[in-house]
DNA sequence: CATGAATGAGAGTTCATTCAT
DNA sequence: AATGAATGAACTCTCATTCAT
């Protein structure tokens, strides 16, 4: 995380450092942002970069930390608005509005490539840990509206139905195996399985 | 995938090549495994490996499609050696034999480290569309076991469901909500709560 | 040398300076200490370390211009204390008294390593320079005790006498040839040596 | 020392990296002295440098230990010529030589100056330690042929007094007291004294 | 007198890849 | 087919020093 000399900077400086650096991450492969990009994107000196952060990897976090945070206030408040919707519909359109959020506009669409397949899975890690509790969360407030409604029942375990769907979603990009469904086609046909289970 | 120089190589040699990489690759941090040390590893010259190969992906990539392989027929072996236990104890057995074959010396568990937090994801992923399909056929055959002795109902989406398993089994290590869990348990708790649903 | 500022400093500051100073180098090897390390030793910002001193090496050969002086001080005292010695016996017994203040405490230690071994040949020699008239002096006066008590004839260099012995326990760690030798026994053999002489 | 893959180098090329050297650290100060520098000199890149050496202070090394073994063979051969001089003019006659060999060229010169008084302390410390040897030897060597032609004692220490002698000449430059005196007298001096000896 | 953020030149080092032998 | 010396672009990170506040 960034270092002290880094909150303390006015808010402007901060601000142009990140959006430089989603400028810089947006436009080329991880491997190919070199410090150099992202002080040239910032105006700030080098040394300046590295009173502020510990390295490139550090930054890269930040912004994903930060970038978390919003998407997940964006969720909770498309979960309030869509109560009166089915179990199943409901997890369609949080997650389409999360897909939304990352492809809002060519930046954060690039950005979530940095993050999905090109930075370090050292680095990816760090970054899921940080938010993988925050989306098994989401599911959990999810489910436990429709338990309160009656349509579940209160027997099962929460934190693993959250759990399956968490990571459902985060692997969804390599079920390819008939490619006429859409992602929201698969995650209905998730939710019906997971929602009705396979015994007889 | 390796050039048709490598495939015409004595087996001896091929060999040679392959265990030298596995034990370079299962002693250091991905990154730090150099072309110079494989081919010392492999006690060839460098001008061969780039006759036999197109880089150190290329290796490494190689080295997963012969091991899938290998634990994929280890792991259809236990199924069909298993077949008068329950759903949640069948998956928990063969996954339990997953994880022996995984560490069962101290270069596999170097290897499988290499693989699923070193290696740059664009590696990884080539490997696990590769190593995907396997798995997932391996948990739809289990499946259908269960569907054809009456246990599970016909109607239900197979792939989807084998997509639960594959997806949950690839980010087990990431749920880490109450330490009180080892992966066997948890695994259970998937299995029982697919089986039943969360429905009323 | 300090510039004027430092030494108007309040007592309290400048012993706070110098005594970060020592814990700096006593820990650290001398190109590891950096101004950033200095200041936050001292306490003090960086902008005043170097309203106090020209850089780095200012300060170190300040520190050591202290050292030498309290350094020669105990030795004199010893030599006035040990007038009932042979020659041989007061050399031996001012030299190890000498060693032992180098190495009274951690602190010590390491800066007479830093300055022995790691800090750059030209600030050595100008510390040097510094030091050695004070060692010749020590050992002028000692030889001249026993001139006066008649042991040695009044008829050679006394400077270059002084001269020999500074430049030997100067290079005396690198008088190897075999182990069995402690320091003080070949201290004892030059002694041995140079007041004999070689010739028949 | 250099790697084995410096050895194995055409001898053309092995003088050519060492004259580059010589020409590199004879104009600049040490610290100066980069290995681009280096590499520019010598014709070769900075990638076959580093297969050669394991970094400039390796090669400085190495210059030196050449460097020392050419000394060293002058030295004996000024011996073997002036056997019929007294042991004060042979020494000084021998040390001349050594100065006139240090001094033969503008380049040697600058090569003495960045050992003696720009070189980290650590490297020319390991130099020393790979030359005293030598020129401990050489002293040893003197004096027994003075012991031999009867005009020493046979029963003082051969080794001290040859180690005197060298720490002496590696400190003459700093023997300034009075500056009249020329190194050859200063070292006339010590031959008398250590001659003769102190005591009545 | 005190502060500490800003600076930026510049050094060392690595390593995949080539290609003449 | 096998070799291994040669290459050189490119990277990160440091740190002494300044100077506006």
């Amino acid at each position: 995380m960034p270092k002290h000399t880094f909150y303390n900077l006015p808010e402007e400086k901060k601000e142009r450092i990140v959006k430089g650096a989603k400028e810089a991450f947006s436009e080329k492969h991880y491997n190919d942002v070199t410090i150099d990009t992202i002080v040239e994107n910032a105006k700030i000196s080098k040394g300046s970069f590295y009173q502020y952060f510990n390295d490139k990897d550090d930054l890269f976090k930040y912004m994903f930390h930060d970038i978390g945070i919003e998407k997940n206030n964006e969720l909770l408040d498309e979960i309030n608005k869509s109560t009166d919707l089915s179990f199943s519909e409901m997890m369609i359109k949080v997650i389409a509005r999360g897909e939304r959020y990352e492809n809002k506009d060519k930046e954060t669409i690039g950005l979530k490539n940095r993050f999905l397949v090109e930075c370090p899975q050292e680095i990816k890690r760090e970054i899921l840990m940080d938010l993988m509790p925050k989306s098994m969360d989401l599911f959990r407030r999810i489910i436990e509206i429709y338990i309160k409604r009656g349509n579940f029942r209160k027997d099962f375990n929460l934190n693993i139905a959250a759990f399956i769907f968490t990571s459902a979603v985060l692997n969804i990009d390599k079920y390819e195996l008939d490619d006429e469904n859409d992602h929201c086609e698969v995650l209905k046909k998730i939710c019906d399985l997971v929602e009705i289970g396979m015994k007889k």
